[in-house]
RNA sequence: GCGGAUGUGGCGGAAUUGGUAGACGCGCAGCGUUGAGGUCGCUGUUCUUUAAUCGGAGUGAAGGUUCGAGUCCUUUCAUCCGCACCA
């Protein structure tokens, strides 16, 4: 990746988790607090290694609209999180700046609003900001403030808008005898486009706070439609979308939309040579550093003479040492003494290895495609990537919409480059679902503190604890938590009802797209069904081999008819609806009293349909009733179409849309006729009284409706 | 604020996509088995009225389209999720 300008090293303003003591990603920090150790993340200057994830902001992007079997949701948090905007970058002339700095760089997508700038704004990390902050006591003191700042999303809501002015001005790009202030303003941030801004207070909710308290003029540059310039009590920002009346416009029509005039000034600007169109997007590169020892190690190596060299292919990978000790907060590569000396792979001499170790969201961006041949000595081969991927229907969850998708999206990209996956592989995951979670009642109480303590279901009984019948609060369901204590082993549920009751009882409920609520009742219901299922499974296996029964069609036709409706439930993931059939083919068979060779044929069948949801009870009873082989490789159950034809249907009659009565007909009888059978039903005639019939309708197979 | 989704019994949820609303399960009630309880079996269970039927109402709310609406359209309310100083 190096080779290919993939992976890189960069002085960077970098999110620090203080409590996992490693830096994180842009997208794995949530509300200003690290996604896994949840404490506030701070902002450091460090040397970190990235990856160029945003060269292919654009075709992440646009290939997204390719993703047809990927869930909306997703896509939508993926394309605003890569966040795609055109506009104008510019540069203004610098008046009374220091030396270097005789240009301002500036990017708006509103560069028709040019004419209403009042001011010039950087953010505290821009280098200009930077340069004076070292001669400026007071400015320095005023930066230091900024960037102070809690991050948290309160923090960022309530922050007040607070700029300095840095006595430096820029001339107007069109008009160089009118001057603007350059503040220094907090909420600009370095991040975005090129960390500078003009600000335009009559069509910017910001600026207008902003000018607003620092007494800048506020310029309208358009006005609604039909209505003429007037002071504005709040920065006037239409849809743009919707056509309005430019009053200091200077490319295109009076009336135009706002998307028209940005693309009209845009143009002008660069047809005068003032700056030049340019696509912008929100997503920053992946950096990818961790100062832990859980990761991959980055393997390079530092050498006094060649600088940052990558080892040799032959040594990779490189192993983490074992013998390492944790009771220091940090990295333990750093302190290891001897796991960094290594020799330098291009010249030999004595070296030190990079210690940073690799974020672990590498080893996911790319396991699917090490599947494809684990033992290999590359990472994959061509011809076994080629055959085996893409991944037909990948399953996560809904945290994962953008960390681990985008991720692997890029990666998989890059192995292209790099040529570890074919150009077909670029997109891993043809197809993806993205399943609820499992959630649990939260039990609490209070300490003499008035501090809450936690409880473990298994320690709640009835509302209160076992140990001392203290009443418990309970607070609705929520997202299994072991800070909360809401969570239930899965080894606990194993040991009491066995895998097969969890599984069944995780899909049996609710949708998989939906969260599930672990209830204990839930659970018992579903290990008595099984239990129901076992005994029947007994029964049948008990039933002399000669017993001749009665009713060997209907049960036939009762196996043709749940073989249909569970095999589409289970290929279209409605794998709740899946159990329900399974319920009532298990209640039909219940009451049957077929003959042995029938009852043994339909539980075979009921194994067959378990086997998704409940593997270890259908093996068993697949074996139990003469089934060949495995359940699992046996081939899926087809029901035969002769058996899932209806020969009578009943047709229910309604009179002016309400029902009323029902008709049993031949499947295939002519309108005609089942018009006059329903007209003449004794409870159709009840309520016609003699009125006359206006119309009836007839849907073949579904309804009759009588209007009068 | 912007974007997306979801509202159906006491509860989780079905409804073949415009055609019998409430499948299946939980819970609850009754009966039986057991008999201390639980287990197990059977029956019932949207609300309302009724001895029971018959009937009436009913899918967050209000309108509309249609022979027919949980499903389509308009308005509205509520809840959940995502994003949010992105220039």
């Amino acid at each position: 990746m190096m080779a290919k300008g993939l992976a890189y090293r960069k002085n960077a303003v970098v999110n620090w988790d203080p409590v996992d003591m490693t830096v994180l990603a842009n997208e794995q920090v949530i509300d200003g607090r690290g996604w896994r150790s949840n404490a506030l993340v701070e902002r450091r200057e460090l040397t970190q290694w990235f990856f160029r994830i945003s060269d292919y902001s654009g075709e992440l992007l646009a290939a997204l609209d390719g993703l047809t079997n990927w869930p909306e949701k997703v896509r939508v948090m993926q394309a605003n999180w890569i966040g795609k905007s055109r506009g104008l970058q510019f540069s203004f002339t610098t008046a009374g700046a220091p030396e270097g700095f005789d240009r301002l760089e500036v990017y708006t997508t509103r560069p028709d609003t040019l004419l209403g700038a009042s001011f010039a704004a950087i953010s505290p990390d821009h280098p200009l900001a930077k340069h004076l902050e070292r001669h400026d006591p007071a400015l320095a003191a005023f930066v230091a403030e900024c960037r102070k700042g809690g991050t948290s999303a309160e923090a960022l809501e309530t922050a007040e808008k607070r700029g300095m002015d840095t006595g430096i001005r820029v001339l107007h790009p069109f008009d160089t005898t009118v001057e603007l202030p350059v503040y220094i303003a907090n909420f600009v941030l370095m991040d975005y486009g090129t960390g500078a801004i003009f600000g335009c207070p009559a069509h910017d909710e910001r600026d207008f706070e902003f000018a607003v308290k620092y007494g800048l003029p506020i310029p309208s540059v358009f006005v609604a439609e039909g209505t003429e310039e007037a002071p504005l009590a709040a920065a006037y920002v239409p849809m743009k979308s919707e056509p309005v009346r430019y009053i200091r416009g200077f490319a295109g029509p009076d009336l135009q939309t706002g998307e028209q005039a940005v693309a009209a000034a845009i143009a002008h600007c660069e047809s005068v040579g003032v700056g030049r169109g340019v696509t912008n997007y929100r997503l920053r590169d992946w950096g990818i550093s961790r100062q832990r020892y859980w990761g991959c190690p980055i393997p390079v190596v530092h050498c006094d003479t060649c600088g940052v060299v990558p080892e040799k292919k032959e040594n990779l990978p490189i192993e983490l040492p074992y013998d390492v000790t944790f009771d220091i907060p940090g990295n333990p590569l750093d302190r290891h003494p001897t796991w960094r000396n290594c020799a330098c792979p291009k010249c030999g001499a004595p070296a030190r290895r990079e210690t940073d170790t690799m974020d672990t969201f590498m080893d996911s961006s790319w396991y699917y495609a090490r599947f494809t041949a684990p033992r290999a000595k590359t990472p994959t081969e061509a011809d076994e990537a080629a055959y085996w991927m893409n991944v037909d229907q990948y399953i996560g969850g809904i945290e994962h919409a953008i960390l681990h998708l985008l991720y692997s999206r890029f990666f998989a990209r890059a192995m292209h480059k790099t040529g570890h996956l074919p150009e077909t592989a670029i997109e891993p995951f043809n197809a993806l679902f993205t399943q609820g979670m499992v959630t649990h009642e939260i039990y609490k109480t209070s300490d003499a503190n008035g501090r809450p303590v936690y409880h473990l279901p298994e320690e709640v009984e009835n509302g209160c604890l076992i140990a001392n019948g203290a009443p418990v609060e309970i607070i609705p369901s929520a997202k299994m938590s072991k800070s909360k204590k809401n969570v239930v082993d899965p080894m606990h549920i194993i040991a009491s009802y066995g895998a097969d009751t969890a599984r069944w009882f995780v899909m049996s409920d609710s949708p998989p797209e939906r969260d599930v609520e672990w209830t204990a009742s839930g659970a018992e219901a579903s290990h008595k069904h099984l239990a129901r299922v076992w005994a029947l499974c007994s029964r049948i296996g008990e039933m002399p081999a000669d017993h001749v029964g009665i009713g060997d069609d209907d049960l036939a036709r009762a196996t043709a008819r749940a073989i249909a409706d569970i095999t589409r439930s289970v290929e279209t993931f409605a794998f709740n609806k899946a159990i329900a059939g399974l319920y009532g083919f298990t209640n039909t068979l219940s009451r049957a009293n077929c003959s042995t060779s029938a009852m043994k044929e339909a539980i075979r069948t009921m194994a067959q349909l378990m086997s998704p949801m409940t593997p270890h009870i259908a093996e068993s009873i697949w074996s139990y009733q003469g089934g060949q082989g495995l359940c699992a490789t046996a081939p899926w159950p087809v029901a035969d179409p002769a058996l899932l034809v209806e020969d009578t249907v009943t047709l229910p009659i309604q009179i002016n849309g309400k029902r009323r009565a029902e008709i049993s007909v031949p499947k295939d009888m002519p309108t005609a006729e089942i018009e006059k059978i329903a007209l003449a039903d004794e409870d159709v005639v009840k309520f016609l009284a003699g009125q006359p019939v206006k119309k009836i309708i007839v849907v073949p197979g579904r309804i009759i409706n009588v209007v009068i």
